[in-house]
DNA sequence: CCCGGTGATTGGTATAGACCAGAAGTGTGC
DNA sequence: GCACACTTCTGGTCTATACCAATCACCGGG
């Protein structure tokens, strides 16, 4: 079929992981044993793991080696559903960490809702899992005026229901953009991945029902855990 | 600041391209003059390319060289403006080209739209241009009885427009899925590009407001070229 | 003036080997 | 039994080179 050696690598290393994947255990061999085994170089056989991970079958953490991806998590950006509320819908274990709280002025965000680019945000950063593994990390910039006390009682748990329950505000509108994005080096790190890593860059920019903003919010996925679902009925 | 020479390459690539953009109308020079002027190997500055490619600022036409990429196309899946009209109206020229018109079966669609595997569908693959570059190919899976002389008629044309004005069909209920993907060899062959290249894989199952299915279809859009953007205003 | 042949150019693929830095595993001494 | 230093392993990066196939630019013939 194809002329390539690198693809018929590929479909190699693609059924080899599918027999193999419970003995290994997730982990795949070393590059040296694979490129041995195929009686190839690492170059190459780098380029086929590489074709993979761009189908997102397998993944890498930082000079750890290569993993065998879990299933995509299903995501649906048009609803309000807390992360920790649809990973366990799920079955999946979420976890975050704050990895930063602090006051800052962030101009994508000031220009995102509207603001002038001088306005001061409370600024929080965290990183989020799903049974273990890093697949986010996210920067929300919240108005101080809409959520006063938040850095000092921020603790890692859901920030739209804080919002709700504490301030009693509706997120009612709501603008999203995606696009996908190679990692930046600060954001791969932050991911245990090699810089340049392909990710899908979500933002938000929420209002509540007054067309008040409300929080700015940029989140870095790792681009084979993601499966958007968006479920449309019927108007016009 | 970043260790790896491929890192600063990238920098420095990324200025000169911005600032000869004009001067080389879109097409970067021959990778071996470029590796010469960084006194590098062609191997460390493709990695560096890479990145830019990652990034979605250039790409690669297969064998013919790297270009910049235009600026990403806004796209809104929850509305139903068709392709040609969301181009048009951000002044950019859209163009179709038709692959192919079949009857056949596609367990997949049948699966996404509830029906039996052995359904028949009309099938119409085809390619979408944006200014003379090919951003996607798809696919389109039609139940035969809602459009009955589809494959007779059809003409590259707006389908949706079709289903609307000569059959009828309110497009009340959708569900929508989007993965990041690497592009098959014979998607990467209908747009030209190398084979594994990043894409976008967008899937929609249609019904009407009846729930009854209509349609299924599957996109292949290049990653670089595609800026999804959802607006939602208040409910709940 | 159009068409087709031809050769130079260019990206795609592949080999062979090397060094480095971070991660993991090992062992030693307290 | 634990903390810490050392060694080994592994992926990340880089050099230098080579050949192939598709593309492109040029040139000559009809």
């Amino acid at each position: 079929m194809s002329d390539a050696y690198y693809l018929q690598l590929t479909e190699q290393l693609r059924t080899l992981i599918d027999q193999n994947a419970a003995q290994w255990k997730g982990k795949l061999p070393a590059e040296r044993v694979l490129a041995e085994r195929f009686a190839t170089t690492r170059v190459t056989l780098r380029q086929a793991l590489s074709q993979l991970e761009g189908e997102g079958l397998i993944h890498r953490s930082n000079r750890r080696g290569w993993f065998i991806s879990p299933a995509r998590l299903v995501y649906d950006p048009t609803r309000d559903a807390g992360f920790n509320d649809y990973v366990r819908a799920q079955g999946r274990q979420p976890r975050t960490a704050v990895l930063k709280l602090e006051a800052r002025v962030h101009p994508p965000a000031a220009r995102a809702l509207g603001l002038p680019d001088d306005q001061p945000f409370q600024h929080i950063r965290r990183r989020r899992y799903v049974d273990d593994r890093a697949v986010l990390v996210e920067s929300l910039w919240v108005v101080p005026e809409r959520a006063p006390e938040l850095l000092d009682i921020y603790a890692g748990q859901s920030l739209w229901g804080l919002l709700r329950e504490r301030w009693g505000h509706y997120l009612a509108n709501r603008s999203i953009r995606m696009v996908s994005e190679a990692l930046s080096p600060l954001d791969a790190e932050e991911l245990s991945v090699a810089p340049g890593t392909a990710g899908l860059n979500i933002n938000r920019a929420i209002f509540d029902d007054q067309q008040r903003p409300i929080e700015y919010d940029e989140e870095h996925w790792l681009h084979d855990s993601l499966c958007i679902s968006v479920e449309l009925s019927g108007q016009r």
